[in-house]
DNA sequence: CTGGGGATGGGGCCC
DNA sequence: TGGGCCCCATCCCCA
């Protein structure tokens, strides 16, 4: 009995022993794996971000010679434009860089294009603007042929100023641009400059390694300090420095001179001189800033759409004094926030120490983020659009090929990259973050960042499970009222989704695609979009969902 | 069919 | 009264 006790004793350590063994050996298994997850997981994520980077760059490559591509076949500046374009003009500086814009790829390979994390923004906003300015050159120049910008022009070039020189258009897009960006970085007061920077110098780092011509100094003609070799009559502009110079007196001379040739800019705002000849940095009121955001912007929409943009709706035909000489009689009053409103949006242009996909992220730093702007932002933003978009709007839509549907009246706020008209600054705010890919709203139990707070609340039901519409014929219920709009046509039996080529109806556009997929196959149709263009537009909800998907 | 994001237009409120 | 702003409804589109 007493060695069956003992027996068992003996037993029970041993069980005991392997016992203990085995949860060691679980345990350091448990370990090693979860050690060789978490490296694995690490790689993953750099192997993540270094496609990602690819990525960027690819697109970025892509949608730059795509521009190339187009300017080359079609960029023409005029040569009474080209003096000014090179800073030869009686004006001085900035808008310099708006030729940069037309030219060839010439924004900056130092360039803040960054992709906006979690978005999914790409640098497309900012290659828009690249690609603007030839479109707009050529559309005033050759199209509109308007009397009183040419004299303004002419005029220009007779009073002395040093007469138009033959040059490359890229070399003086990149010497503006270049200049801008010297200028722009000491005025940089963005409050999230730094948020990003390690992004914005990874996307920095991806431009400059690029083989694109445009990281090329030379080429970029920059003198030292990475700004632009400036020709001689800039520096005798009165500007010397890059740095950019917010004085009155600089405006408020060319206010003052009628008779000078200078003055043409003041009374002429078309964007021939506002592209070429203006400098940001000789008058940084509203009003130049509304000529330059003028200028980028609406170049940024001709590449893409060849629409001509509604930069000169600030022109002032006549005599009348322009637009923006109140807002420089508001400068006068030692009113900054004008000029500080430029500086913010040329860094946020040109800074790369600033994040942004446009100079339009000055809107979103100061949008629901609160930044150092404060009311009087809003002031300049709507000031910004009231002269923006404060004459001939009529004519606006026919230089933004009728982007600006319906009432011009009620829609007199134009997007600046697409003209595209809107009732007040609000909309126009929150329309260009298409463009910028500015998203200043995120979700907090995820990644997912919008750009309008509505489509945020209608997101986070995914979180909550909260569905507000239910159907009344059954127990569906949507978080998307539109879903449910969309569903309720399962009882009523509607099928507005129609087939051109038969008779065929459906009640979703993705049953008319597949469909439709049916009669390419048997047409032997080699291109849809031939097959699809042989359909005439009609106004039926089906129709246009047909063509929507073509 | 449904889920869900992108984008626009309109209305209401406030200053 | 008008403008700015916010919110909502809605359409479109894609997965």
């Amino acid at each position: 009995m007493a060695n069956c006790m003992v027996f068992n004793a003996q037993i029970a350590s041993i069980m005991e022993v392997l016992a203990n063994a085995a949860v060691a050996e679980i345990c350091k298994l448990v370990d090693d794996d979860y050690a060789v997850f978490r490296l694995e997981i690490t790689q993953s994520q750099k192997e993540n971000r270094a496609l990602r980077r690819k990525l960027q760059l690819l697109e970025l490559k892509v949608a730059r010679e795509r521009v190339c591509a187009s300017r080359l076949s079609s960029v023409k500046i005029p040569d009474r434009y080209r003096g000014m374009a090179r800073g030869e003009g009686h004006l001085t500086g900035g808008h310099r860089s708006f030729v940069k814009l037309a030219g060839h790829n010439t924004w900056r390979d130092d360039q803040p294009i960054t992709v906006d994390e979690g978005s999914g923004t790409s640098t497309q906003n900012i290659i828009m603007i690249e690609a603007a300015g030839p479109g707009v050159k050529q559309e005033r120049t050759e199209g509109e042929k308007e009397p009183q910008h040419s004299t303004d022009i002419q005029t220009g070039a007779a009073a002395g100023v040093v007469p138009p020189v033959a040059t490359e258009e890229l070399s003086t897009a990149s010497t503006l641009q270049s200049r801008t960006r010297c200028s722009i970085k000491e005025a940089s007061r963005t409050p999230n400059a730094i948020l990003k920077s390690e992004t914005v110098t990874e996307t920095q780092r991806l431009l400059q390694t690029g083989s694109d011509h445009r990281s090329d100094p030379e080429r970029l003609e920059l003198g030292p300090l990475g700004c632009p070799a400036l020709g001689s009559e800039y520096l005798l502009d009165g500007n010397p420095s890059p740095r950019t110079v917010h004085s009155h007196r600089d405006s408020g001379d060319v206010l003052e001179t009628g008779n000078d040739p200078s003055c043409s800019y003041t009374t002429e705002m078309d964007p021939g001189n506002m592209s070429l000849g203006l400098e940001t940095q000789t008058d940084l009121s509203r009003g130049d800033w509304n000529r330059y955001s003028s200028s980028v912007y609406s170049e940024g929409c001709l590449d893409k759409k060849g629409e001509v943009i509604v930069v000169d709706k600030v022109k002032v035909e006549g005599d009348a004094p322009p637009t923006w000489n109140v807002d420089e009689t508001h400068l006068g009053e030692g009113h900054s926030q004008g000029r500080d409103f430029l500086d913010y949006r040329e860094s946020l242009e040109t800074n790369t120490n600033i994040t942004t996909h446009s100079p339009l992220h000055a809107i979103r730093d100061r949008e629901p983020v609160s930044t150092s702007m404060g009311p009087s932002d809003s002031h300049d933003r709507v000031l910004f659009h009231q002269v923006f978009n404060s004459n001939d709007s009529a004519r606006a839509q026919t230089q933004g090929g009728g982007a600006t549907s319906g009432n011009s009246k009620e829609k007199r706020f134009l997007c600046m990259f697409c003209s595209k008209g809107f009732s007040c600054p609000q909309k126009v705010e929150i329309h260009q973050r298409v463009h910028t890919g500015v998203k200043p709203f995120s979700c907090t139990q995820c990644h997912m960042c919008f750009a309008q707070a509505c489509n945020l609340k209608r997101h986070q039901r995914v979180h909550t499970g909260v569905k507000p519409f239910s159907c009344t014929q059954c127990h569906m219920r949507f978080s998307h009222s539109s879903s449910l709009k969309r569903h309720q046509t399962v009882h009523t039996g509607e099928k507005s989704y129609s087939c051109p080529q038969c008779e065929k109806r459906f009640s979703h556009q993705h049953q008319l695609k597949m469909h439709l997929k049916v009669h390419m196959g048997e047409r032997q149709f080699v291109c849809t979009q031939e097959v699809l263009r042989e359909v005439p537009p009609q106004d039926t909800p089906a129709e246009k969902t047909f063509h929507s998907i073509t």
